[in-house]
DNA sequence: ACACAGTTTTAGCCGAGGCTACACTTGCGG
DNA sequence: CCGCAAGTGTAGCCTCGGCTAAAACTGTGT
């Protein structure tokens, strides 16, 4: 029964997993996820087309303008990001900082997803999910691991 | 200027990444989480403890069990769980499948983690949030990566 | 100057996933 | 067999993140 080992495995694996709080921490994670895609997206479209406006982020997301608006109103009582009625949407220096460090953090598990020999396509769909959930430490890992790749190409 | 260089590195990463529909895998990874982190837990406490009661899955996941209650009769719409009135919770034949495939996934990506050097800690952690946005493909990566760092270390 | 197209905002709906307070069952120990 | 603690369910509240429909604003071309 090759089944029945593999459920062992698993469990004697899941056994020893250290259980402190997980799940809290990826609750606290899936809360500021949105905010730290906006704020990815909101600079790239400033940088893309000089400014960025409802209807881009509602393209860039492909969700609803209605939906965009109530988000972004969120985002700017967080301090994330400014708008006048009617007006474009700017980044705060908070807004700024986040979007730096949550690009920095994307572009590097891109790339150590395409490092780990993923497509391109496919790395690009997991990382938009997995950036959310690295750590520090790991995010050092990652980085590391990607550049030893690339060197080795090269 | 070190942060401007940094800033078009990401630029340039980021611009060729593909973007079509991301954020869609992403919200219906999401939609499916929580689903799959249940049928885990309720089959780890069945193998524990013999059986899985609405107490055990709150004191799990350090939520009350008014919210266990009402996610647990979703999961029974949808098929996954079967329960009567303040009686324990069971996988269908359709949860435990998920439960399997949830488990292999979650411990894969836990011990890549560990192969990439993350201490045991984080990478539970970060593992939690990780495999639910991890496709087969990227899994089959990270498989084979933990598999060959193992016979390196034996 | 003004109509009209495009953009933005508001109103109001939904389900998911969190909570507290309270009510109801169940299973024991005395 | 009864009472009480623990477990389970219900009522009702919240925010988030999705939607459609309709109203309000803006800016451009004639
Ligand atoms: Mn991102
Ligand atoms: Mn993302
Ligand atoms: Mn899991
Ligand atoms: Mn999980």
């Amino acid at each position: 029964m090759k089944n029945k080992s593999f459920l062992r495995a698993c469990v004697s694996v899941m056994a020893k997993l250290p259980k402190v709080n997980r799940h809290q921490r990826t609750r606290a994670d899936h809360s500021t996820e949105l905010a730290e895609d906006y704020v990815e997206a909101v600079a790239e479209l400033i940088e893309a087309h000089g400014s960025c406006r409802v209807t881009d982020l509602a393209e860039y997301f492909d969700v609803s303008h209605v939906t965009v608006n109530r988000a972004v109103a969120r985002f700017q009582r967080a301090g994330w990001v400014t708008t006048k009625p009617y007006g474009p949407i700017e980044l705060t220096k908070q807004g700024t900082q986040l979007a730096e460090s949550s690009r920095r953090r994307h572009a590097i598990v891109y790339q150590f997803l395409l490092a780990l020999g993923v497509d391109e396509k496919t790395a690009a769909t997991d990382a938009e999910g997995i950036e959310h959930h690295v750590s520090p430490e790991t995010l050092q890992r990652m980085e590391q691991f990607a550049k030893q790749a690339n060197s080795k190409s090269r």
